[in-house]
DNA sequence: ACTTGACACGAACGCCGTTCGTTACTAAAA
DNA sequence: TTTTAGTAACGAACGGCGTTCGTGTCAAGT
């Protein structure tokens, strides 16, 4: 507040400094946390970079300092996601209920938010959490004698059916939260499917009724078991030609 | 050209009245037709309405009368991909070998047409096409004796196994489109994974070269058959219990 | 000729991911 | 203490998206 001794008043014409508010300090984590919660509130399309950042109060240019972009982002979201999955202490008398298990809460996990899993479809999900739970599937499954290429591929392949399995469930979710209801949906397409010509269809229009039946965790369940029973056949099988 | 008896000469200040060319005419059928040709020689990315409304010499609000927005759009494109799904003539001593090729081919109609069956993922796909494939698996099913309700919840999981499998290899097709060297991308995982502290992660660092063998086709294959061996099991129970 | 309904289409809306250039801040070096 | 260098913060803008609105054109029916 001390006039320097040769200070001449500024022109009238000049635009005044603005007045520039404190610089907020960001991370990675706070990031990533704030982009979580508009995921589980509003679902994975409201999560865009310039909601997250008016969530935190800046713009959407600030953010790329600590993440390199969306899909960076989108992939740290999924891995705290996946930090919800508990992994159990093996045991070789239950394995194969054990990691149906892991791969049913992995499903749960990815199912209370929203279309995350579409994340995991087509990159290698290698984050910490994601490496902890695929080391405790492997586990398992070695332990249970599946052989190690069989393990190798069915932590993929059935990853990947657990995923697709969260998004489409996932889909049916937002179609509610836009205003649509899924059972009117469902309906529709039951109508749909029992009014097919039977001459050309007979075997969609018999079955449409079972078709319509059953959650889709169930359908997850079911498929996931024919997955299992597979693999403990390829077990069985390399026990007994060993 | 004739003047009319009390016209005036127009001011000089006013525009000229435009040029109006011929007014081209649409159909669903054309524009499906152009999006299916952007999306084989680019991606589904590249199919947006505006580059579908380019290829065609008009405008993306043009599209508008004939679809009723872009959702429909791909879900009409995606069952002009499953027309190219041959489906066989039923063989009770074959169906199971029957009903694994029809899965595979039409895993392999998705996998050419890059991510479309993304639309497969939250929808039931009901186009001609789509229900023309869907009647061929159930009465394939049907005809090796799995049970009805296995028949019916079967095409919608299987289905959903090979969309997710396409997406999954689409997305590394899309990788070396952007001109990303897919198999680097593989070589930096198997390092990562070979790396990995054995202490924390023995399971995972001791099989990573496993991980990392096979094509998408094989691991689909590998999925597919252990799918198909949970249903058999079913449909072997289902008769012994008869 | 006039009316009506459907199609064609430009302009614009609201939104997106990302880059570029500028400013602010802080730690290290001079 | 001042200067320098590097990094974080952030507004403006770029190029793009899906879709709607309003207007004009066209063809069929009255």
């Amino acid at each position: 507040m001390t006039a320097a001794p040769d200070a001449v008043p500024e022109p009238p014409w000049r635009t005044p400094r603005k007045a520039v508010p404190a610089r907020r300090q960001l991370s990675r984590e706070v990031i990533v946390e704030v982009a979580l919660q508009v995921l589980r509130a509003e679902g994975i399309d409201a999560v865009s970079m310039r909601r997250v950042a008016t969530e935190l109060g800046t713009g959407a240019a600030s953010l790329y300092a600590h993440i390199a972009n969306k899909d960076e982002l989108l992939e740290l979201v999924f891995d705290e996601v996946v930090g919800e999955v508990p992994v159990p202490e093996p045991d070789p008398r239950r394995w194969q209920e054990q990691v149906t298990q892991l791969w049913k809460d992995s499903h749960a996990a990815l199912a209370r938010h929203g279309d995350i899993a579409r994340v995991a479809l087509g990159t290698v999900p290698l984050g910490p959490n994601a490496l902890r739970v695929s080391e405790a599937t492997m586990a398992l499954l070695r332990l249970g004698g599946v052989p190690d290429q069989t393990v190798a591929w069915a932590v993929d392949v059935v990853g990947l059916f657990v995923a697709a399995n969260a998004v489409e469930g996932a889909v049916h979710v937002d179609r509610q939260r836009a205003g649509r209801d899924p059972r009117a949906y469902f309906e529709q397409v039951g109508r749909y499917l029992s009014e097919l010509p039977a001459d050309r269809f007979p075997t969609m229009a018999a079955l449409a009724p079972l078709m319509l039946q059953g959650s889709g965790e169930e359908r997850f369940v079911f498929g996931l078991n024919l997955l299992v029973e597979g693999l403990v056949a390829q077990a069985d099988r390399a026990r007994t030609t060993r």
